[in-house]
RNA sequence: UCGGGGAUCGUCUAAGGGUAGGACACCUGGUUUUGGUCCAGGCAGUUGGGGUUCGAAUCCCUGUCCCCGAGCCA
C-alpha cells in the first residue's frame, strides 16, 4: 500500500475544483442494480467513487440502488450489497433508492410531454425494433409520433393507472430517428410492468428505463461526477439531452474501463448461472469472484482495496492478472496473521530415542513479522506427523528435506535424522523412524552444525483433525468468455477436500479468522465449521520456489 | 459499413514536446529456524508509415488493429 495513485478522473476533478465548475463540491455515487451479488469488478468501482469521497475534503458518495426493473431485483441482493460495501470499509453519505424518486421521475416525464418532447407509442417491441433502423441506416418515425400533447398526457396517465396491459404501450422521447447514435432514436423511457417491486410494492405499474432514470437520479441527488463504465459512453449524449430539455441540474458523466480478471468470469448473468446450475455452492462460494466469495475465501478488505488501487483507472480495455490479487492478499496476510502448523498430507514419524511417555511444551513464535503477536506453546512427543512430500527415498539434487541418513530441523523443536522408512505390503511408505539430538532443543545446535531444511510438524497425540478445502481456479481457460460456452472451461478440480492434522492451539479458532499454516499458505476458518469439525479454506498458497523449480 | 471509444514491457499503469518510470509476473544472487518474508540485481515496451521540431510516446497527416452500440436490461 503505497501512496495513492492518481488517475484521469481525479485529474478531471482537480481541474473542476480549480475552475469552480460545481461550486467546489465533489459528490459521487455507486449505483448498483440489486439483481445479483457484487463482484471484484464492482469493488474497483466502489473504491473509485467512495475513494474519491474519502480523499477530497468535504466530498460525498451515495450508495444508490438502481431498482428500476422489479422483474429482476430482489431484497436478498440489496442486503448483500449493503453488507459488502460496509465490509470493504466504506461509509455512504446517503443510502438511496431510485424507486424513492418514481414520483419525481413521473412528473419530469409529464413535463417532457408538455414540452412536446415525448409521446406514447403503441408499437409492439418487435415493431419498435424493426423501425429503429440499423447501424448504417436511419430508422423511421413511429406512426404515433405526432399525437397531440393532450392525448399523450391522457394516455401516459392511464398507463400509470394500470389501464393497459404489459407491453401494449411505451412512452418515448421524441428526438431523431435518423440519429447516428441509436440511443437517440426516440428511446423508450417508460414501459408498463405489472410487477411487485421490492420497495414500492404494487404502487407502480410503469417503470422508467435506465436512460431516463439514471440521469434524473444523479441530478436529484446533486451528484457532481457520475462515474460509470465504458459501455455507457454512447448513452452520455442522451443523459445530457434529457437534463438539458428538462432544464435541470446536470452532473458530469465520466466513463472508465471495467475490471476484467483472467481465469474467471465477471458478468452477473454468468455468475448467477454458476450458482443456479450448482457449479458452485452459492454466491459466496470461495471460488467465486464475488466480494462475499472473496471474503469467505479469506481475503481482507485491505487487500482488495490495495488491489483496486494497483490496477488503476483508465479508458482502455484491460485484463488484470489474478496473480496481482493474490499478491495483495499475501502481502497483507504476511504482516498480520499468526503462524500455525498443520499437516495436509500426514506421514507418521517415530522418534526412536525419545522417551515413550514424555511430552514437552515448546516455545513457538506467532509471527516473525510482528513481535507484538507474541508466542505460544506447542506439544512435542515421540510420535509426530510431517508432510509426506517432505521425505524422499531417492532425493534429487538440492532436496533439502528428509531422506535416509539426512538431518533436518523440526521447526521450534529438534534436529532429527532419518534412519529408516517402513513400508506396507504395497511398498508405500507408512512410517519413518528417526532419532533426535537432545542438544538441539528449540532448533539450534551449539556445534555450528548446519541443516538445510526446516520442516513443520504436528504432535500426533495432540493433533486435531480438520477439514481443509483446497481451491484451484474455477476455470482452466485464461479467458472463459472466449469459449463457445464458458461452462466448458470450468475446472473440474477446483475444489479438493482433505482431512488435515492441525496443532491444538487452533481448536478455538473463530469463523473468518486468518492464519498462515507454515510452509503451506494462508488459511481461514470457514463458516461451515461446527463444534465437532473445524473447516479451513486455503485462501492462497505461499510462493513456492521449490515447486516452481520442479515444475519441468 | 454508421456512430462512439481505445492502442506504452508478458500483464496493469505513469510520463502529455526534453533521460520512457513503477507494480505484478518471470530470472539471478544474498539473508533466513517457513525453499515464506526481506534485500540486491536482471529481463522487458511507446500499433505501422510519413511529417513538424534541435528534440515526438506526446503535435499533424495517413494506415492497421481492438472494444462498445440496433433490450419495453442496467
Amino acid at each position: 500500500m503505497t501512496e495513492k495513485k492518481t488517475n484521469f478522473i481525479r485529474d478531471i476533478i482537480d481541474e473542476d475544483l480549480k475552475t469552480g465548475k460545481f461550486d467546489n463540491r465533489v459528490h459521487t455515487r455507486f449505483p448498483p442494480e440489486p439483481n445479483g451479488y457484487l463482484h471484484i469488478g464492482h469493488a474497483k468501482a466502489i473504491c473509485l467513487s467512495f475513494g474519491i469521497a474519502e480523499d477530497y475534503s468535504g466530498a460525498k458518495c451515495n450508495l444508490r440502488f438502481d431498482d428500476t426493473n422489479p422483474t429482476k431485483e430482489e431484497q436478498e441482493y440489496i442486503d448483500s450489497i449493503i453488507e459488502d460495501v460496509k465490509w470493504l470499509g466504506f461509509e455512504w453519505d446517503n443510502l438511496c433508492y431510485a424507486s424513492d424518486y418514481f414520483q419525481q421521475m413521473y412528473d419530469f416525464a409529464v413535463d417532457l410531454i408538455q414540452k412536446g418532447k415525448a409521446y406514447v407509442c403503441d408499437l409492439s417491441g418487435e415493431e419498435i425494433r424493426k423501425t429503429r433502423g440499423t447501424l448504417t441506416e436511419s430508422g423511421e418515425n413511429s406512426p404515433f409520433r405526432e399525437r397531440s400533447i393532450d392525448e399523450n398526457l391522457d394516455l401516459f396517465e392511464r398507463m400509470k393507472n394500470g389501464d393497459f396491459p404489459d407491453g401494449s404501450k411505451v412512452l418515448r422521447a421524441k428526438i431523431d430517428m435518423a440519429h447516428p447514435n441509436l440511443n437517440m432514436r426516440d428511446p423508450v423511457i417508460y414501459r408498463i410492468l405489472h410487477a411487485e417491486h421490492p420497495h414500492t410494492g404494487d404502487k407502480w405499474c410503469i417503470y422508467p428505463m435506465y436512460d431516463w432514470a439514471h440521469g434524473l437520479e444523479d441530478s436529484i441527488e446533486n451528484i457532481t461526477h457520475s462515474l460509470c463504465t465504458l459501455e455507457f459512453e454512447d448513452h452520455r449524449p442522451l443523459y445530457d439531452w434529457f437534463l438539458a430539455e428538462l432544464e435541470t441540474y446536470r452532473p458530469q458523466q465520466i466513463e472508465f474501463a471495467r475490471l476484467s480478471l483472467n481465469y474467471t468470469v465477471m458478468s452477473k448473468r454468468k455468475l448467477k448461472q454458476l450458482v443456479d446450475e450448482k457449479f458452485v455452492l452459492g454466491w459466496d462460494d470461495p471460488r467465486m469472484p464475488t466480494i462475499s466469495g472473496l471474503r469467505r475465501r479469506g481475503f481482507t478488505p485491505e487487500s482488495i482495496r490495495d488491489f483496486a488501487e494497483r490496477v488503476g483507472i483508465a479508458k482502455r480495455d484491460s485484463v488484470s492478472d489474478i496473480a496481482l490479487l493474490e499478491h495483495c492478499l499475501r502481502e497483507d496476510l504476511n504482516k498480520r496473521t499468526e503462524r500455525r502448523m498443520a499437516i495436509l498430507d500426514p506421514l507418521k514419524v517415530v522418534i526412536t530415542n525419545y522417551p515413550d511417555t514424555k511430552t514437552e511444551e515448546l516455545d513457538a513464535i506467532n509471527n516473525p513479522e510482528d513481535e507484538s503477536a507474541g508466542g505460544r506453546k506447542i506439544p512435542f512427543s515421540k510420535e509426530i506427523y510431517i508432510e509426506r512430500a517432505d521425505f524422499m527415498e531417492n532425493p534429487p539434487r538440492k532436496f533439502f528435506r528428509l531422506g535416509i541418513g539426512r538431518e533436518v530441523r523440526l521447526k521450534h523443536a529438534y534436529y532429527i535424522t532419518c534412519n529408516d522408512a517402513i513400508k506396507d505390503e504395497n511398498g508405500e511408505i507408512v512410517e519413518l523412524r528417526c532419532s533426535y539430538d537432545p542438544a538441539t532443543k528449540g532448533g539450534w545446535s551449539d556445534d555450528g552444525r548446519k541443516v538445510k531444511g526446516t520442516l513443520h510438524w504436528v504432535d500426533i497425540s495432540h493433533a486435531i483433525d480438520a477439514e481443509i478445502r483446497l481451491f484451484d481456479r474455477l476455470f482452466s481457460a485464461e479467458n472463459p468468455d472466449a469459449e463457445d460456452d464458458f461452462r466448458n472451461a470450468i475446472n473440474p478440480d477446483s475444489l479438493t477436500t482433505i482431512i488435515g492434522k492441525i496443532e491444538p492451539s487452533l481448536k478455538n479458532a473463530e469463523i473468518g479468522e486468518n492464519f498462515q499454516f507454515l510452509r503451506n499458505g494462508y488459511f481461514c476458518v470457514d463458516k461451515d465449521s461446527t463444534a465437532e469439525k473445524i473447516v479451513f479454506n486455503r485462501s492462497v498458497g505461499l510462493r513456492d520456489s521449490w515447486a516452481k523449480k520442479n515444475k519441468n
